[in-house]
DNA sequence: AGAACTTACTGAACCGGATAAGTGACGTGA
DNA sequence: TCACGTCACTTATCCGGTTCAGTAAGTTCT
């Protein structure tokens, strides 16, 4: 089957290709009797305009790109990229533009593939994700001219935008929560060291730990991976002084931590409380639920693909902070039983 | 900073732009001493061919697409698209393809999706997942000679490839098992039921429960959804005759299921046995771990993606079977407590 | 030695859009 | 009435590759 092209709709509406373009795009050029006939003959037939072509042209090449530099075995569980790309396609989808994946081993890697997509003309933008202190990749995107967005911040990342969420706010809240119900050892679980908004939340914990008295706040890092989650909650647990309660930095670790708790014949939430980042459907699939930092993932996504599109356009897009994580409590967390 | 094209490289070369093309390309018609030099001066200044000009010029897109069509809040928990995913990209990536995704709400919108990815020329190929009975994805497929690979089967896919995981296997291998345990109320949680691959687990369920004699083997249809499989499983654990054990059709509902059983206060395995479908690292994370069918999905999406490559270049692609998921017995199944 | 063939290229057309420049018809004002 | 401007187009060029049809050398065969 041949695809229809603008030379079958030039020729079935009486005229040349250009006005047939000048048509389609809104362009100034024709009359609106003659923009009404071309429209509906190209939605007769079926027209799509040749991606290829109108890249080739000088024009946008439709499709924004997202790297995910994670093993297969955490991303297929971990579901906070799942949750940012349904944002990214509700506000993608809507102006037609496609995304375009690649799972990378390493940062080096996803700068080679940044290097590739350029030079191929194959993205107008990307996304970029984990950022980290002093990234490699900014650097890259400046020198490309590459539009990017940078999910997660707040960092230097000179001219490119970033969007990031409260993460400061968030584990204040959650530590002031626990204090509240009278929890004095709290400890954290926390996700990759050498990630940005890793080291904010490690800030912020032990900032406010240190404002409310707290001493011993320790944080275990970790790697978002259930297994190490597990460890490091267990390495917790046997401890001489067992903490009352683990704010864990993502649900997967958290998940595994509860496991690891009812396995070594604690409460939950009696002997121990259990707070999780990021409220998927997991946190309240287990039993008891999960008390978690919840905020909007997909929203998330969707403000961070406008600001991609709109820096994509040529706009001037600056930094925005897209909300706070609010504290959802449910059956993991209560004050802690008395000694 | 500007793109390096061939007629950058046939310009430094002292060759033309078409010489430059055969060389790269591997095509006959230039010499090997040439072939290497131009080769040298495309790696110097860290060329990449245009997509969209090779796209236009007949070539290939280099991409292949799929859609996703589940709630977004299913996607950010279901490990299996991802786990495809990953193994998709582990074959893609080695032949520089790229892959665009697409969320969509319905097979209709997959449908347009379809019919704009070929009208764009944006892909070469497509992977199909959920095959339905009749499916009608496959006839507009077909009619545009659009390249692809069926997910999931086996069913009437026409010209289609398919690839699929011997589903009726793994779901004999389970109930055996558990008969062999003692168990003789056995009830499953099953998936959509409209999908094939439901229907085909049903049957075979039906079937081997049947030759064991377990003669009140239900099958419970849900959604893939922890919410929903935690309802069946309420459902089916206040009713009259209790089952002693239960598979899931996903791992999702599987842990939601224990949640539910724990939270009624009975214990697993020792009252309720459980099995899970897919094991991913989700099902080692509760407590206790789950007894799972396991697959190897990146190998599934690995496999899949060579299938859909050989389409791709012309191959006539047979269906392929890509294996059993085999029993993986962890804490949640054992023999049921004596009445 | 000359025809026939191979090798290693060159030049140009082509893919399907976008767009700048050109053109003829028509209306308008002095 | 004629210069001028505007409208509604057409024509031609460009984007950056691929590929087909030459073509000028060198090689082989008789």
């Amino acid at each position: 089957m041949k695809r229809p092209t603008i030379a079958d709709i030039a020729q079935r509406a009486g005229v040349s290709k250009g006005a047939v373009s000048y048509a389609l795009n809104g362009q100034p050029g024709v009359s609106e009797a003659t923009r009404q006939r071309i429209v509906a003959i190209a939605r007769e037939i079926g027209f799509n305009p040749n991606s290829a072509a109108r890249a080739l042209s000088g024009a946008t090449a439709k499709a924004v790109g997202l790297t995910l530099c994670r093993p297969a075995r955490i991303l297929s569980i971990e579901p906070f990229f799942m949750g940012l790309i349904s944002g990214f396609e509700a506000e993608l989808a809507a102006r037609s533009y496609a995304l375009t994946l690649q799972v990378v081993a390493t940062p080096e890697h996803e700068i080679e593939v940044y290097r590739r997509w350029w030079g191929e003309r194959r993205v107008d933008g990307v996304f970029v994700s984990d950022l980290r202190e002093n990234d490699v990749r900014i650097a890259v995107l400046q020198e490309l001219q590459l539009p990017a967005v940078v999910i997660g911040g707040p960092g230097n990342t000179g001219t490119i935008a970033q969007i990031w969420s409260d993460d400061a706010g968030a584990v204040t809240e959650a530590v002031r929560y626990l204090v509240a119900l009278g929890h004095r050892r709290i400890a954290r679980v926390g996700g990759l060291p050498d990630l940005l908004h890793t080291q904010t939340r490690t800030r912020a914990f032990n900032e406010v730990c240190a404002s409310l008295g707290i001493d011993n706040a320790v944080t275990v890092p970790s790697d978002y991976t259930g297994e190490e989650g597990g460890r490091a909650t267990r390495r917790l647990l046997i401890g001489a002084d067992r903490p009352t309660a683990i704010i864990f930095d993502n649900d997967v670790m958290a998940v595994a931590g509860l496991a690891v708790a009812q396995e070594m014949g604690l409460n939950v939430p009696a002997d121990l409380s259990i707070v999780a980042w990021d409220d998927s459907p997991l946190c309240s699939l287990v039993h008891p639920p999960l008390t978690a930092l919840s905020r909007d993932i997909s929203e998330y996504g969707a403000h961070a693909a406008r600001q991609l599109l709109a820096a994509v356009a040529g706009e001037r897009v600056t930094n925005a902070e897209a909300g706070t994580a609010h504290l959802t409590p449910r059956g993991s967390t209560a004050p802690p039983r008395q000694p």
